[in-house]
RNA sequence: GAGCCGUUAGCUCAGCUUGGUAGAGCAACUGACUUUUAAUCAGUGGGUCACAGGUUCGAAUCCUGUACGGCUCACCA
């Protein structure tokens, strides 16, 4: 840490408070964003801007300097974009000059007011009359050309990330965009936003190995949410018809470009709704985002092309591996065992899990465009309701893009007594081998037997969605402050 | 958890194949320069070559192990 430019940096630190300059000076007040200024002033004549000849005053980061000997040009970056400065003797006079050369380093918070003008080579540019040393910088900033590429160094230490990349601070005003979007389009739909428990009692709501914690003072071991789903629904038994959370959720398994342990999902439900309500409804959802986002129902991604016009395709997976697999295998246990073994899936001799996991394997180039995949089997999703014409079946799907499941969406379970069954049904699963089941929820099934409406609810992984529609190879690139071991 | 790849100055990277006292650009320091914008020009300093062992007269370089990271796979959303 400690190198000659740490030390220098350190010197002058201590030379400006032997001089009385406070190098972390407080109550300066900008009156404007260089943003504001380029979009306002940046295509007006250099005569005009003269005859003008208002002061504004700025502050921001010192992150571009070149040295004149009798003046200096220099740019600072606020939340809005850059601005460049000009100091020369002929303004500020020698000894000010000298000040700035002496004490003003790349990296280092200033204020400046001056009026504007226009250089040689027509760049709207600060004339400054009086600057302000507002915070000194100890340590170099990353490289001005090539930035901060070590991916390592990138996470570790976010904010040089954000200073030196200016795609990054995209990615992210992207990320909370798209959020903020999500909001706007479920409260007009008469949704309200809530906020439930991350410290569960019983991890509920998924399949997934929890993060585990204690809770001293009540002596009980608590559960990081892996869902909100079942505090959701108490919600709606109690009369909240619309609601959504959007809300971290961890999950206490492997990290990849796919998964870190904390995500954020949305999770929304809608009484009197069906599962293919809410197809409809992500559909359009989702397709808000990429004109707000992309300009277009056709981007790309990872080199390839998506292309989200609707309606999208509604993939049935029993009958997509009927087609695939011929029927004879569905209809035998034993063949579907054996062909799944065949291909690799570990099934433990749960059909649901069998026929989901053949799907995934089987599937391509068909769940790169929006695809709802609908048809999941009843023993793998124990909150779902029952298909009428079909009860082995759910009304449940998933939707798919670029080969990622993106959302999971289903016509909710409302009958107490199949629900404790499902649950019940769960503790089988477990004993042919299955580590991941969902935990009976005897709560919640009281919660069910006080009447839940008919209700349709889905849950979106918002880190995906926000990877998609910014291009991202990782969840690592949209979340600030992913997962590492420590250093 | 497994396989492959990476870690050299504050930052971005050469050097490793074929072992011989560590290189560049930016940044820093000194100086010149009043419309530059990757400013330019002259000069200077800066390294536990991730860490620990081994081989060798001699290791950034070859070998082994460890740590951290990346990618792929497995579990999962």
């Amino acid at each position: 840490m400690d190198n000659d430019q740490f030390e220098h940096r350190k010197e002058k630190l201590n030379e400006l408070r032997s001089l009385g300059i406070n190098p972390f000076a407080n109550g300066y007040k900008p009156d404007t964003l260089a943003g504001g200024l380029i979009s306002k002033f940046g295509e007006t004549p250099a005569n005009e801007l003269e005859s003008r000849n208002e002061d504004y005053s700025l502050a921001g980061r010192v992150v571009g300097l070149r040295d004149f000997g009798k003046s200096i040009f220099f740019h600072i970056a606020d939340r809005s974009g850059k601005m460049q400065g000009y100091l020369k003797t002929d303004v500020v006079g020698e000894d000010s000059l000298k000040f700035f050369k002496k004490f003003v380093d790349l990296g280092d918070f200033i204020g400046i007011r001056g009026n504007l003008f226009k250089t040689r080579t027509g760049e709207l540019t600060v004339n400054v009359k009086e600057f302000k040393l507002l915070t000194k910088t100890l340590h170099p900033l990353p490289e001005k050309w090539h930035g901060l590429k070590d991916v390592e160094a990138r996470y570790r230490q976010r904010y040089l990330d954000l200073i030196s990349n200016p795609e990054i601070r995209e990615i992210f005003l992207t990320r909370s965009r798209i959020i903020k979007l999500i909001r706007m389009f479920l409260d007009q739909r008469d949704y309200i936003e809530v906020e439930t428990p991350i410290l569960h009692p019983i991890a509920g709501g998924a399949a997934a190995r929890p993060f585990e914690t204690h809770h001293n003072a009540l002596g009980m071991d608590l559960y990081l949410r892996i869902a909100p789903e079942l505090y959701l629904k108490r919600l709606v038994i109690g009369g909240l018809e619309r609601v959504y959370e959007i809300g971290r959720t961890f999950r206490n398994e492997g990290v990849s470009t796919q998964h870190n342990p904390e995500f954020t999902m949305i999770e929304f439900y809608q009484a009197y709704a069906t599962y293919e309500d809410l197809m409809d409804l992500i559909e359009e959802l989702i397709c808000l985002l990429a004109h707000e986002i992309k300009g277009s129902l056709v981007f790309e991604y990872g080199g390839s092309e998506i292309d989200m016009t609707r309606p999208w395709k509604r993939i049935n997976i029993i009958e997509h591996l009927e087609k695939t697999l011929g029927k004879e295998v569905l209809s035998d246990d034993a063949k579907l065992f054996e062909k799944a073994r065949s291909l690799g899936v570990d099934h433990k001799g749960i059909r649901g899990k069998a026929i989901v996991e053949t799907f995934e394997l089987l599937t391509g180039e068909e769940l790169r465009n929006p695809a709802f995949v609908y048809g999941f089997p009843l023993d793998v999703s124990p909150l779902a309701r029952k298909n009428e014409a079909d009860a082995d079946i759910t009304d449940r799907f998933e939707l798919y893009i670029f080969g990622r499941e993106i959302a999971n969406a289903f016509s909710e379970l409302n009958d107490p007594i199949d629900q404790k069954e499902r649950f019940l049904s769960q503790l089988d699963l477990k004993l042919k081998g299955e580590e991941e089941v969902h935990e009976m929820d005897e709560d919640f099934v009281t919660a069910l037997e006080h009447g839940m409406p008919p209700t349709a609810g889905a849950g979106i992984g918002i880190d995906r969605l926000v990877m998609l529609f910014t291009n991202s190879p990782s969840i690592r690139e949209v979340i600030f402050f992913p997962h590492l071991r420590p250093e």
